[in-house]
RNA sequence: GCCCUGGUGGCGGAAUGGGUAGACGCACGGGACUUAAAAUCCCGAGCCGCGCGAGCGGCGUGCCGGUUCGAGUCCGGCCCGGGGCACCA
């Protein structure tokens, strides 16, 4: 018996499952399906111990489910799009397909070290014409529908990488990727409708049980749904009215003050004959130009405009201020104030001297609204429960606030001066980047014809591979003539090409259902074959994509259902988050820093200040700039990729945050050579002669231990607890070790062992392949049946003692392992500990022993 | 501020509906093998105290209280960490 060498095993058997094409699957088989799906990555060529987590992860499940006789699929490929392949060609001179195709290759022999099973005749690279074709012709569908559309918007600006950002990509009022300040500007750009979904992303999430709550959550807040009314206050001095919206109508006999955005298209014409006119739209223009944090951080300000509404309802007239924290983008971008019943109305009241009336109490008399008038109030009362009643408010007043905001809508509906209304804070999806990377957009601008889509026939739009790359003076393709330079499909004339290029978010959005067909070049995908494997059983990938991707991938594949393209709405059953893997490591506290860290550290002149280079140790997420990566190749040449793909998903549960310890590798490794050294043992076993048969122990402890093994690991799978599923099969194998240490050489061990084999697979494979040829078994261990417990054989020889106090179950205590005639025993004890329990009452104990029942009355 | 999480040995972490807290592993201590080391195997261990010793006693799952014969687990109130959202009317 040799001993384990993973270097040796390893490649052989990643040649064997290659040249087998074991993962390979004909998707219209039949059989049980099961699509097994990582996100797929963007190629950045770094990849380390803590990219393997997610796809060990997968690659287990994948394993497991096969095992367990699905059709299972796990197909991936390449995100392939993107600007670090842009500034890699600025700052290197190398092109970004180049870059691209490079880490491409470099990581794919990554996974096939770590010994991850994919069906590579599936591959897709979103850089290559063949799929970004699909991404154009998925937007000129979508703009056939007028859900692309080309509007002017304030948008997000990162002066830095110049181009726009989504909202989705503008973190605390900067750069998402490189921490610059956004600037707003307004810009003609290309957006997708997805506020058109907004109601059926909300409602969706409900159906998504096997999500987990904190995306839900996250989304849900995204989308940000209001129930609420519009409301019209009358301008007399106008003579027209301004709509408000408001989530909390039943408020409206307090609202004593109205303000506006200053950038409410009314503004102009209600500061018009205003005295200090020239000084108020001063002011507008500073807080126009501030950004949406400086925005934020000024504090509360506000002008009066010297006009008045009338309150629909009090009939009083209210003050009309302009406000900069009322936002232009959400509902009307003005607001009914209600300084007694919400913080931010009451804090802009209390500065302006502005006043305040009380129009909820709570029934308690506690709380703010428990006080006698509106001067002494310290803060809003904001209560909308059953727990306040409305108070001097007419019609509604001695309601309960939710009943008051039905009843005040249905009011403002019968008088004809609003409606009840849903607004969400989801805004359009803005897809134009600025940027050279990326899916041209097929669009054409013809002087003559306006805006014309590229015909179908003429998908795709290729992007040109020879373009300089200066990283100065914006994107690339708008220099280049013969890129831009087009004849309009329409009328034939000269014409110019959209030089913007799509979001890569697009190409993420709908990659999952083009691993179904991905070669086909007649059609985005075949509808029959996607509405057999969508939607994904499993998708596995990091939170960081709680809302973008996985918000866009929803709303594509529900765009794709309206298109009559499938029949699936939710693209992912089931969907798990791993957590990070972060290692001791240590900074420059200035250098590759976050935008979040350069906060922390002195600034001059508006950038940070370089001055230290002291080191600072910290925890963190692995990265090149904390110098704490853990490079897979060194790992699995010392240990293997099974100690790897072992130690991974034992460190910790898989959503859990996990520190990388070099020392608890070494565990993971021991535990692999114990159950190799144990074949020779294992192959020395059966009828030949034993070890002193009076001393050798029972196998029964090892049968029992197995089928509760094959039990646990089962179930330890459907719940993702992969540690102790590990730490279950390490019992399994020290249970069995002890067993052949103490002389046992039970014929039986062989076929234990071939269960523990199977068992382990999922997360050491290659050493399993190798231990189940050596055992003599035909095939691949891959390709065998995953074994199944016999729950009679689980059962432990145990003895539960049930404790009934006056024919009422009270309790149960468990005395281990004992030979049966140490029951009389266990009651003895048990009996001791009752009478401590419950003095002077009668008590019926019952013993239960396997296949044996006793009843005892004890004093 | 709001929402979601989590708090268990020196460390990562176990503990199915309340029932021997600390599985499994790391690190540690002792022993075997070895000229020696590595590797491997065996044994030990929550913490504190007592005992030459088999052992005995006390305290222990962030803190305080409650329910229960029995609480890491259930209930109420705090404290601390991590994450998300944050003028969204």
């Amino acid at each position: 018996m040799p001993p384990y060498q993973p270097g040796e095993i390893e490649p052989k058997w990643q040649r064997k499952w290659a040249d087998a094409r074991v993962a390979e699957i004909d998707v219209s088989s039949p059989g049980e399906k099961f699509y097994m799906l990582n996100m797929f990555p963007y190629p950045s060529g770094d990849l380390h111990v803590g990219h393997g987590r997610n796809y060990i992860l997968g690659d287990a499940l994948y394993r497991f489910f096969r095992m367990r006789g699905m059709a299972a699929l796990n197909p991936m490929g390449w995100d392939a799009f993107g600007l670090p392949a842009e500034n890699a060609a600025i700052k290197r001179g190398i092109h970004p397909r180049e870059w691209t195709m490079s880490n491409i290759a470099r990581e794919k022999v990554q996974f096939q070290r770590w010994g991850i099973l994919y069906d590579w005749s599936k591959e897709i690279a979103s850089c290559n014409p063949g799929y970004y074709k699909w991404n154009q012709w998925l937007f000129l569908q979508l703009y056939k529908r007028g859900l692309a559309y080309r509007g002017t918007a304030p948008v997000n600006w990162c002066p830095e990488d110049r181009t726009v950002l989504a909202n989705e990509q503008v973190v605390d009022g900067r750069c998402e990727r490189c921490g610059t300040i956004v600037e707003q500007k307004e810009l003609a750009q290309w957006f997708f409708r997805i506020t058109e979904y907004a109601d059926r992303l909300d409602a969706g999430l409900d159906s998504l049980e096997h999500w987990p709550e904190k995306v839900k959550l996250m989304q849900r807040n995204w989308i940000g749904k209001s129930v609420g009314a519009d409301v019209e206050f009358p301008i007399p001095s106008l003579g027209k009215s301004i709509r408000i919206f408001t989530t909390r109508p039943d408020t409206i006999f307090g609202a004593t003050f109205m303000v506006l955005a200053p950038e409410h298209p009314d503004v102009a014409a209600l500061i018009a004959d205003h005295p200090q006119r020239a000084e108020i739209e001063f002011w507008i223009g500073g807080v126009r130009n501030q950004s949406a944090l400086e925005r934020q951080e000024a504090g509360k300000e506000g002008r009066f405009t010297g006009k008045y509404a009338t309150n629909p309802f009090t009939k009083e007239p209210i003050p009309i201020w302009l406000g900069n924290f009322v936002l232009p983008q959400y509902g009307t971008g003005a607001i009914m104030a209600v300084p007694a019943h919400d913080q931010r109305d009451f804090e802009f009241a209390k500065q302006y001297g502005l006043p305040i009336r009380v129009v909820i109490r709570a029934n308690d008399g506690a709380g703010p609204a428990g006080s006698t008038g509106a001067s002494d109030l310290s803060e809003a009362f904001t209560v909308k429960d059953d727990s306040a009643t409305i108070v001097e408010s007419g019609l509604i007043t001695g309601l309960t606030p939710l009943k008051a905001i039905d009843r005040i809508g249905d009011e403002v509906e019968r008088l004809g001066i609003g409606k009840k209304t849903v607004r969400y804070r989801l805004r359009d999806w803005l897809i134009s980047r600025q940027r050279y990377w990326g899916t041209p957009i097929p669009m054409i601008y013809c002087d003559r014809c306006g805006l014309v889509p590229v015909p179908e026939k003429d998908l795709p739009v290729e992007l040109p591979l020879d373009v300089p790359f200066t990283g100065r003076e914006g994107n690339p393709l708008a220099k280049d003539e013969a890129f831009l330079n087009v004849k309009c499909p329409q009328c034939g004339g000269a014409a110019k090409r959209e030089t913007d290029t799509m979001d890569t978010f697009v190409d993420s959005s709908w990659y999952y259902a083009r691993f179904i067909s991905p070669r086909d070049e007649t059609k985005i995908f075949d509808s029959a074959l996607v509405d057999r494997w969508l939607p994904v059983d499993q998708y596995i990938g990091g939170i960081e994509h709680a809302i973008l991707h996985l918000l866009y991938a929803r709303f594509i594949c529900r765009a794709l259902h309206d298109l009559g393209l499938t029949h699936v709405e939710e693209p992912f059953t089931r969907l798990f988050n791993q957590g990070v893997i972060t290692k001791e490591g240590y900074r420059d506290p200035t250098q590759g820093m976050s935008w979040v860290q350069l906060n922390e550290v002195a600034w001059r002149d508006g950038k940070p200040y370089r001055g230290s280079t002291e080191l600072v140790a910290e925890v963190g997420k692995m990265s090149k700039s904390r110098f704490n990566v853990v490079p897979p190749d060194e790992l699995i040449e010392r240990y293997g990729a099974d100690t790897e793909r072992v130690y991974t998903l034992f460190i910790a549960p898989p959503e859990k945050e996990a520190a990388w310890s070099d020392e608890g590798v070494i565990g993971a490794y021991r535990f692999l050579a114990r159950v190799w050294n144990m074949l020779e043992q294992i192959q020395a076993s059966g009828p030949g002669p034993r070890a002193t048969e009076s001393s050798a122990p029972s196998f029964d402890g090892v049968v029992r231990k197995m089928h509760q093994t094959i039990d646990g690991v089962t179930r330890r799978f459907d719940r993702f607890e992969f540690n102790t599923a590990i730490s279950s099969l390490m019992e399994l194998s020290n249970v069995m070790g002890d067993y052949i240490g103490t002389g046992g050489r039970d014929p039986r061990l062989r076929d234990a062992y071939g269960v523990l084999l199977q068992l382990l697979h999922p997360f050491a494979p290659h050493l399993t392949e190798e231990l189940w040829s050596m055992l003599g078994k035909d095939g691949f261990i891959l390709t065998s049946q995953w074994p199944v417990a016999d729950p009679a054989l689980m059962q432990e020889e145990s003895v539960t003692i049930v404790i009934q106090v006056n024919g009422k179950l009270r309790g149960q205590i468990e005395v281990p392992n004992p030979p049966v005639e140490a029951v009389v025993m266990a009651a003895v004890r048990a009996n001791e500990r009752v009478q401590s329990w419950v003095t002077g009452k009668q008590i019926v104990k019952t013993i239960y022993v396997p296949g044996k029942l006793v009843n005892m009355v004890v004093r």
